[in-house]
Order: C-alpha cells, then sequence, then structure tokens
RNA sequence: AGGGGAGUCGCCAAGCUGGUUAAGGCACAGGGUUUUGAUCCCUGCAUGCGAAGGUUCGAAUCCUUCCUCCCCUGCCA
C-alpha cells in the first residue's frame, strides 16, 4: 500500500484562485434563496452556508465519456474540498438536439462516479429550460438599455456582415431600430409570428472588435420545435452564450469552469453579467468563468461525432461497449470510479493541451483495482496435465486466500486431482532462455497445490501438445511444514478438470492502434481489428457465485467483470485490463 | 502588427508576489521481497525550465525580442 502522506496535496491553478478569492472574503455575504434566481429572490434570503458554487453542466445530446469525467470530478470535488456545492445542471437549450434519455442517462453516470446533487439539504438537479422565463426578461431587460435589437437580416447576411479575422464587421440596418420596435419585434418572436430564421435578436456590442464573439452576438432565435422539458410552451430559444452566464447567476455559481475553447467567449460572459447587474436584474458576487484544458487520451477518440460514428456504423456494439470511452462503456469493462479519481488526481488540471498516455489511465484502474478484487483462478487457454503418481480419485483441498496481501479478505478451498487444466502458455517443449515454466525435466509449483516435475508430453497428428505429463512431490503441498524444502523458479495455476467450469471471456484491447487516431486521414483506417477477442476458459467452481458487476483478479492474468449479458448457465467476463508483464517484454 | 491561450524530464505536472541541490506521478533502467515473471520496497532518471538578449549579488520565476503549438468568422455547445 502506498502511503497517502508521500504524495503532496494536489494543487492546480483554479484551487489557486479559489483559495485566493476566499481569502479575500469575496464570497462572505452571499445570499442563498434555497432555490435558482433573481436578485431580488437572493437578495432576501440568508447567507449561503455553501462557501463555493461549482457546477456541472451538459447538454443533454449524448452520452458522458471520459472527457466529462474529468469536469464532474473537477467541480464536485473542487465543491467538496471547500465546503461548497456543486450543481448538476442540463445546459438544454437546443431542443433540436436534445432528449429525455440522455438526460437520465447522464443523472445514472454522474451518480455512478459517485456523486449526488441531491439530498435533505438542497436539491441541485436543475435545467436550464427552467429558466427561459428569467431569460426572456433578462432578454427583455438588454432590450430596454438599448443592448439588443432585432435583426432581420438572414443568416446568409449576418454571416458576411460579421467580417472576418482581419476585417472589421459590419452594422445591420436593423441595428438602430427603437426600442419599442425591438420590444414588438421580440414579443412577436415569442408568440409564434415569425418561422425559423427568420429573425434573431442580438446583443449590440461591437461590430468592429477584434474578438468575433463580440461582433453583436444571437442571443435568441427562432425553432418551433418541441422541448423535451418545456414542451411547446416556447418557439424561442437563447443561445449558450446568453444562457449560460445566466443561469450561473441564478444558481448563484462562483466558478464556473468550463474548457479552454470558451476563454473567447468570456468577454460576453462577463458583459452580460454586467448589464444585468447594472440593471438590478443580478447582484454581486457574479460568477467567474474558469478554463482548463480539455482531455485527450493515446489511442482514444472523444469527440462526440466519431463516437457517434463508431456506434452507428457498428464498429462497434452499441454506446456501452467495453471498447468505447463513455462512462456506460466504462462500467461494463469495470473501470471503478475509483480508477477514475485517482486517475484525476495523477493527471491534473491546467491550461496547456496535453494527451495523456493511456498507460496513466490504466495504471491508476490497476491501482484500485489490486487493491478492491479477490482473486480467482481460470485458466484461458487451456492444456491438460496429468499428474502420474496421484491417486486416481483423490481430492486434495488447498487453501487459497483471497487477496494475498489482505488476509481479512478470507481464504477459499480449492479441489486439485490427477487431471488438471493449465496455460498452455505455461508449458514449452524447447523452453525459450529464462524460461522458468514447465518444460521436460523442470520442476515447478502448482500455486497453493504441490511442486511436480515435467516428465513427458503427447501430442497429435500435427506434433501439437495436447497432454503433459508429470510427477508431483508429495512432501510439498503449500502451508505444509518442509513444503519449501524443494525451491522452484516457477508457480503455475490451474484447476481441476473434474470441478471446474466454463466461461466465456471477453479480452479487449484498445480500439485504435496509433496513439492519436484523430491524426489519420480517416480514424476508422486506425481501428484495431483485434480489440476485441472472445475465448472459451476454465474457471474454479467458486466463480459461479458471482454476480453482475462483480469484479476479480485472474491470477496471473487480469482483472475481470461479470458482464451484464451473462446468466447463471454462461458466464460471460470481461477484461477490464492485464497485469503488468515483464517477461512479456 | 486580427483576437485569445499555451510552451518546465519520453507523457502529465507543481513551482512562476525572484533566493536551499527544479516537487510528485506515469514511463523507463537497475536491485530487494514474493507460492501471481503481479503487488510491495529501494535506487537511478532536467547544471535544465521553447530560443536569444537584458535587469539583478542571485531568474523557471521580472523586462525585451523571437520561435512553435492550440482556439475563434453556428440563428451549436
Amino acid at each position: 500500500m502506498k502511503n497517502d502522506n508521500a504524495t503532496p496535496p494536489p494543487t492546480n491553478f483554479i484551487r489557486n484562485i479559489i483559495e485566493k478569492n476566499l481569502a479575500d472574503n469575496l464570497y462572505q455575504h452571499k445570499k442563498w434563496s434555497g432555490k435558482p434566481g433573481p436578485e431580488i429572490e437572493h437578495a432576501k434570503a440568508p447567507e449561503d452556508t455553501a462557501r463555493i458554487r461549482t457546477r456541472f453542466p451538459p447538454e443533454p445530446n449524448g452520452y458522458l465519456h471520459f472527457g466529462h469525467a474529468k469536469s464532474i470530478i473537477l467541480n464536485f470535488n473542487l465543491a467538496e474540498d471547500y465546503q461548497g456545492r456543486c450543481h448538476l445542471r442540463f445546459d438544454d437549450t437546443n431542443p433540436e438536439k436534445e432528449s429525455e434519455e440522455y438526460v437520465n442517462s447522464i443523472i445514472d453516470s454522474v451518480r455512478w462516479l459517485g456523486y449526488e446533487f441531491q439530498d435533505e439539504k438542497e436539491n441541485n438537479l436543475y435545467f436550464a429550460s427552467d429558466y427561459f422565463d428569467y431569460m426572456y426578461e433578462a432578454a427583455v431587460v438588454l432590450i430596454k438599455a438599448d443592448l439588443a435589437y432585432v435583426d432581420k437580416q438572414t443568416p446568409e447576411e449576418i454571416r458576411l456582415n460579421r467580417g472576418t479575422l482581419t476585417e472589421p464587421g459590419k452594422d445591420s440596418p436593423f441595428r438602430n431600430q427603437s426600442v419599442e420596435d425591438n420590444l414588438t419585434l421580440f414579443e412577436a418572436m415569442k408568440q409564434g409570428k415569425y418561422a425559423d430564421g427568420e429573425m434573431v435578436l442580438r446583443a449590440k456590442i461591437n461590430m468592429a472588435s477584434p474578438n468575433i464573439n463580440l461582433r453583436d452576438p444571437a442571443i435568441y432565435r427562432i425553432r418551433h420545435v418541441t422541448h423535451h422539458n418545456s414542451g411547446d410552451k416556447w418557439c424561442i430559444y437563447p443561445m449558450y452564450t446568453f444562457a449560460h452566464p445566466i443561469e450561473d447567476a441564478l444558481e448563484k455559481i462562483t466558478h464556473s469552469i468550463c474548457t479552454l475553447e470558451f476563454e473567447d467567449q468570456r468577454p460576453f460572459y462577463d458583459w452580460v453579467l454586467k448589464k444585468l447587474a447594472d440593471a438590478g436584474f443580478l447582484a454581486k458576487p457574479l460568477p467567474k468563468q474558469h478554463e482548463f484544458s480539455r482531455l485527450n487520451l493515446t489511442h482514444v477518440v472523444l469527440s462526440k461525432r466519431k463516437l457517434i460514428q463508431l456506434v452507428d456504423e457498428g464498429h462497434v456494439h452499441g454506446w456501452d461497449d467495453p471498447r468505447m470511452p463513455t462512462l456506460v462503456g466504462a462500467k461494463r469493462r469495470g473501470y471503478p470510479p475509483s480508477g477514475f479519481k485517482l486517475f484525476m488526481d495523477r493527471i491534473g488540471v491546467s491550461k496547456a493541451d496535453s494527451v495523456i498516455d493511456y498507460q496513466v489511465f490504466e495504471d491508476a484502474m490497476r491501482e484500485v483495482l489490486n487493491h478492491e478484487c479477490d482473486r480467482r483462478i481460470a485458466v484461458l487457454n487451456p492444456l491438460k496435465l496429468v499428474i502420474h503418481n496421484f491417486p486416481e480419485n483423490h481430492i486434495e483441498l488447498c487453501e487459497v486466500p483471497n487477496h494475498p496481501q489482505d488476509s481479512e479478505r478470507g481464504s477459499r478451498q480449492v479441489k486439485l486431482t490427477k487431471e488438471l487444466w493449465i496455460e498452455k502458455e505455461d508449458f514449452e517443449v524447447n523452453p525459450p532462455p529464462k524460461f522458468f515454466r514447465l518444460f521436460p525435466g523442470n520442476q515447478v509449483r502448482l500455486r497453493y497445490g504441490f511442486v511436480i516435475e515435467c516428465t513427458g508430453y503427447e501430442t497429435d497428428d500435427q506434433g501439437k501438445v495436447i497432454k503433459v505429463l508429470c510427477d508431483y512431490l508429495p512432501d510439498t503441498k503449500s502451508g505444509t511444514p518442509g513444503s519449501d524444502a524443494v525451491k522452484v523458479k516457477g508457480n503455475i495455476h490451474w484447476v481441476s478438470a473434474q470441478f471446474s467450469t466454463s466461461v466465456v471471456i471477453r479480452n479487449y484491447d484498445r480500439l485504435f492502434h496509433s496513439d492519436n487516431p484523430n491524426d489519420a486521414e480517416n480514424f476508422l483506417d486506425d481501428i484495431n481489428q483485434n480489440s476485441i477477442q472472445m475465448s472459451e476458459a476454465v474457471c474454479e467452481e467458486h466463480i459461479t457465485q458471482a454476480s453482475i458487476g462483480d469484479q476479480f483478479q485472474f491470477e496471473r492474468h487480469g482483472y475481470y467483470i461479470v458482464d451484464p449479458e451473462s446468466s447463471t448457465e454462461q458466464m460471460i467476463f470481461n477484461r477490464t485490463a492485464t497485469l503488468r508483464d515483464i517477461w512479456q517484454k
């Protein structure tokens, strides 16, 4: 076990910011009415008991993946570490792409990671769509302050007049429409008097801004679409850039943490909040946006488009395929939530673009799995072994610990008989140098049993080894006095041919060959065609007591989890990760 | 001269209000323990902080110039 004191507490620039904010008493007297709302509702409420508030704001338009896990763990851990709260908020402002199916899956995945957002004190499950009334009101506030206008230009015209990266844009001919006209038009938009795309509400900032996001960004668009939550109440929907700062403010979020690509958006985020605060709609302390670099992993694609393609084109068997970098996939693969947390601790949080070696991810998983999993014995590639001098019908009970480093996990008895299954790889007719397993004349220990000496083998017509013969040394049984008298270098595992059960094994490997599949002309060409290898294995009989989701280390092989497709007749095991293997290298 | 970010060991990443020999993890290389060639333990692993100048008794940390990479021209988020 590692000494936790040896590793310094993980720190990062966001924690530094929070600690400084707290030291500056920035949030000392902030209010919280118990539910999201504008300042008029928070003002009369007591001081917030949460020192900070963060939020995880997914759009319910897909399944959560490893990248989301980074954000979830960051936000929830921050809240926990600084005696704050973290909200789960669905950023559902675009009904064309969103659905309830995703809402439910996302909730499940956040909980699976071990985070809760609803308890006896607070229910912090929110939907941006529940704030549509406030957002409409906020838009009206801006219009009245002559800070927003309804633009009747076509989308094409708006695009053309936006200018380019190096040239300023041109003002819309509708930019100086009267406040009254804007109010009337916006109301008419809301009433459904116009078709999709006919007009849009825009913030009035500066068409010549060097930051393109400030060239009068659209803040409301017309979409005659049924919303998964608000139904047909609205036919106009706020844009993310306008909605997000308001969502954060209504929820009294202190630290709004997002990924780097939103950095250019921050001036607009601050603009919206300031203007609404000026109008008395919101009050300080206003939320602050902070950006970190998103997760990239070698041999993995995380773009939503590519993940959809993998599923839709059948390169994997659905979103929860154990090879998918989704959280539902991770669950089925057997990657534990605690492994994700350890992984996030190890990779840290910064603003530098980075690509993490998949090894780092896998090693974090191995570390927690090694600690958490009971051991079991399975022979994945069976070869018959016959102990020539072993009594015909004798059953030798062997005591096998469930965990070599944790005796409190107890032990079990495994039956040793004359005929056993061993791994094909554990026997060599002509062993390579330094091979210390079984070969003619060599001695090895049958793990937890006796030392045996290989006396010969049998082959089929093709010369393939089909049976290994040996003698056992009666005085060498594990755990008995003097059993160590005979020293052997090799230890091989085995299961009784008589007392064992057959199971299906699904060995998974990386889905993509190259470090960065995105570099390929077509990432699909980089797919590893051997990313899943099915086989039948023989396992010790105790395994039949396992249930779906149970995880074990199959000794000398790796970590496996019982797949949901298992039945009592046919158990199926997914390989989560192999054990490290210096010999293979 | 569009704007915004980032560059510290093979991969991450602390440090960056200037001041002991530049944390830590992963990887890698040795060694020890071990009835998993696993785990665990020990040792090694940047005279160097994108580059070049400068300020200073002293710079990864301050200044100047330069180089490289990433993001931004949706009525997506």
